[in-house]
DNA sequence: ACCAATGGTTCAAATAATGAACCAACGCAA
DNA sequence: TTGCGTTGGTTCATTATTTGAACCATTGGT
């Protein structure tokens, strides 16, 4: 790996979790050495992509990444060409929409849209990654991801989130078929406990698979009618945003989800 | 420069007028080398920060960005705090207001908000450089930078963007003094023609300039009378932007607002 | 068929990255 | 106070990576 990515490396270390961090921790969290961080640190800051506090000289992420998001959506409005069909699709179904895509082989919450029906809601938390073989999402996207980058995403130590949570790659990769064939997945309580999803993959132009949308409920609340109206609306919805981001649906999905609206 | 430095440069050729670009013609104008620049991108490609066009393989800003934009702003919420703010000065003066801040020595649009009072507007480009020497914005955060920093910015060649435009740097150098004792800077035709500026300085918890903010008007339509609505607006909520900010004001330029408001 | 672009690759030579050891400063407990 | 364990940051000889001229393979236009 080169230097470039080393650094780049840095950026991922700043979560909802930890807004900032300092030199010495920065280095044992990336497994760097503390002067190769600081310098690869103060050339990101020299950029303006990180910048460091005054009170404790911690680092965090710098303003120049505001540029670099507007321009991004100027250029290709992922986020805003789908907002308004994420917002559609948590009015509709009464519950807490969210759309996820792929950014260099992990599934990146990209938005998310809360209904006003219902006080108890699942809340989420943006720009965060989401674990493959956890959530509805990420078995959405994996089962139409190529056999290779299937078992990329598998290979990894598989965290167990809850207590229902799937661990076994074998079991996890049995699973991929059936989704693909139903054009949808759906979990409960794997991410987190008494939380329901129902996921559908996004495409790009090539019908390759980019992203996935998602509505999450709490379990209590879930109904088989609740279960049916979400499914139409979310493959629905899935449909309108592949289009909106100039992609198109595998032919087989396309019929399935034909049959399911 | 280190390896890091050039790589994130690269970035910073993407502009509106540019959203993407071919290998050939970054090398050009990053004055690099071909072999270099392509180990730089497919670096960057590889966490998501750039990606490849299928069509003509060209290259533009990958969707990671959007997650450290969104990082940054759940930390330091620059942009989303503003803009309410931002919004009701636009609605205040029936003018386009703007807010723009320091990155990495260069002056960066920030946000901006439109009124919907007049067919007539300026309109304005998200996410571009200012130029410091031609715009009222530039010239009130210069006026603000410590010295080495004003004669930085205004030792480079400076382009002639109208007939109206300064390029002399003692003239402008100047000028600075008056601004700081005045308050706010004021340009007209400096930039676009027939666009008057007028704009405030913003500052950082040690009272450092760090931003400025601004309302364009289109010539024709500014009196003597909008004028002093504008002066009025323009600095209270600068003021009120600082404090949101977590910055304070330099003291004379307290008092000086408290006057003018 | 030719030319001039393009994106991408190769490999010896030149250069930049690396990391153990080092400071100075701070906070804390004995 | 002293001592210990932190912290952020720096140094410099060693090492490994970056560099770039030259090279392909394609593409599009004349």
């Amino acid at each position: 790996m080169g230097t470039v990515g080393k650094a780049l490396d840095l950026l991922d270390l700043f979560t909802h979790q930890r807004p900032s961090a300092g030199l010495s921790e920065i280095a044992r969290l990336a497994g760097l050495n503390k002067a190769t961080c600081h310098r690869l640190l103060t050339e990101m800051e020299s950029r303006g992509l990180v910048e460091q506090t005054g009170a404790a000289r911690e680092y965090r992420l710098g303003p120049a990444v505001l540029r670099l998001a507007s321009l991004r959506e100027a250029a290709v409005p992922t986020r805003e060409a789908a907002m308004p069909v994420l917002r559609a699709l948590a009015e509709a179904t009464g519950e807490t929409a969210h759309m996820s895509h792929l950014v260099a082989g992990r599934l990146q919450t990209l938005a998310f849209a809360y209904s006003a029906r219902h006080g108890m809601k699942v809340m989420m938390e943006d720009a965060d990654f989401l674990p493959f073989h956890a959530t509805a999402s990420g078995m959405a996207v994996l089962a139409f991801l190529p056999g290779p980058a299937q078992q990329d995403a598998l290979s990894a130590p598989l965290p167990r989130l809850t207590a229902a949570t799937e661990t076994a790659p074998e079991v996890l990769s049995a699973r991929l078929p059936a989704i693909r064939a139903n054009g949808y997945s759906e979990t409960a309580s794997t991410f987190e406990t008494d939380v329901h999803g129902i996921a559908v993959p996004l495409f790009d132009a090539r019908a390759a698979c980019v992203g996935a949308l998602a509505v999450a409920t709490p379990v209590p609340r879930m109904t088989v009618d609740l279960r049916a109206r979400i499914l139409a609306e979310v493959t629905g919805a899935g449909a309108r945003i592949t289009l909106l981001w100039g992609g198109r649906l595998p032919p087989e999905l396309a019929n399935l989800w034909r049959a399911a609206a």
